[in-house]
DNA sequence: GCCAACATTAACCTTGACGTTGAGGTAATA
DNA sequence: TATTACCTCAACGTCAAGGTTAATGTTGGC
């Protein structure tokens, strides 16, 4: 029944890293992952009777992704967050979670996350042709550069070759 | 003599500019200029008399450009440098600049330059493929969502359709 | 030769994204 | 029981990329 599948060990989900593991793993320090904790990023861990911060495996691979996110595209955190909650919408729905939540309700948030996905898809596609734009002249550029080379390497030779000339 | 050709209108490149205008044409402010002149970015102008600093149409177009990579693909202003050093090299080179130079400087000068622009060819292929990953993904994204959404307009009618026979 | 518009440097301020102690306390483990 | 790892809260530091303000100097048109 459900989606349940017993003690199988893919459920993936189980919050039991400490902050410590996960700092480590993901190579970032406690304190940036409780500073995205308190932006938003992260969601609330779940947390052990004494309080320690419990993560799962898929907070890592947040946490990847938001770095991903950061340094190779430059986006600010605020921006990351949209992302994220995109995602975070479309995990919520896709466990078919809260059934006792109005349809209605399920349907506005579907909206929402459609437009938020669009707004990004449009920006990221506006990033990808000034990429791509930026690579054709640099590859131009090289093989500019690359003829000069050999061009120099010409004139090197012969340089030399008149140079003994008038030595003699 | 030399490159000079007088009165044609179609130099390019003397400085006629002041800051304020500039600053207007490229819709960054004043002190931002002066901070990428500090930074390296823009090199030192000319000045008139009184010190006010005078541009020619190519620092507007650098900066067009500085802006460009900067706010499309997030580069920070140091990455920034260092492709418009590269460019500047292919300026230099090109206008047959500094005939006197040795040769094999100028050879020097071209590797160097085919090095940076090797890296930040690589540099962007990461990118783009980074962001075209993204994209594919925010695509499938988005026809899942809009599966759903079809799927919760379905229920809804029927919802309703069952709420009236409730009622009745 | 004066005035408004425009520039100059210097210094301090801001925001984002954290880093770095520090104090004072709890939890897990050998 | 003694480490070690973690907790909160606080506050100060820092780096990038500028913004803002102040005090002063320059230009150009009338």
């Amino acid at each position: 029944m459900g989606t349940k599948r017993g003690a199988s060990p893919v459920d993936a989900d189980e919050p039991y890293l400490q902050i410590g593991e996960v700092a480590e793993r993901t190579e970032v320090t406690q304190r940036t992952l409780r500073f995205y904790e308190e932006r938003g990023l992260l969601k609330p861990p779940t947390r052990m009777e004494g309080g320690f911060r419990l993560y799962s495996e898929s907070d890592i691979q947040r946490v990847e992704r938001i770095r991903r996110l950061q340094k190779l595209l430059g986006f600010a955190l605020a921006e990351i967050k949209e992302m994220v909650d995109a995602e975070e919408v479309k995990m919520q729905l896709k466990a078919g979670y809260r059934p006792e939540a109005a349809l209605s309700q399920k349907r506005d948030q579907v909206l929402r996350a459609i437009e938020v996905t669009e707004r990004q898809h449009d920006l990221i596609r506006q990033k990808v042709s000034a990429l791509t734009d930026m690579q054709s002249k640099l590859e131009e550029r090289l093989t500019t550069f690359r003829g000069w080379l050999e061009q120099l390497d010409g004139q090197l030779k012969t340089e030399k070759k008149s140079k003994v000339k008038a030595k003699v």
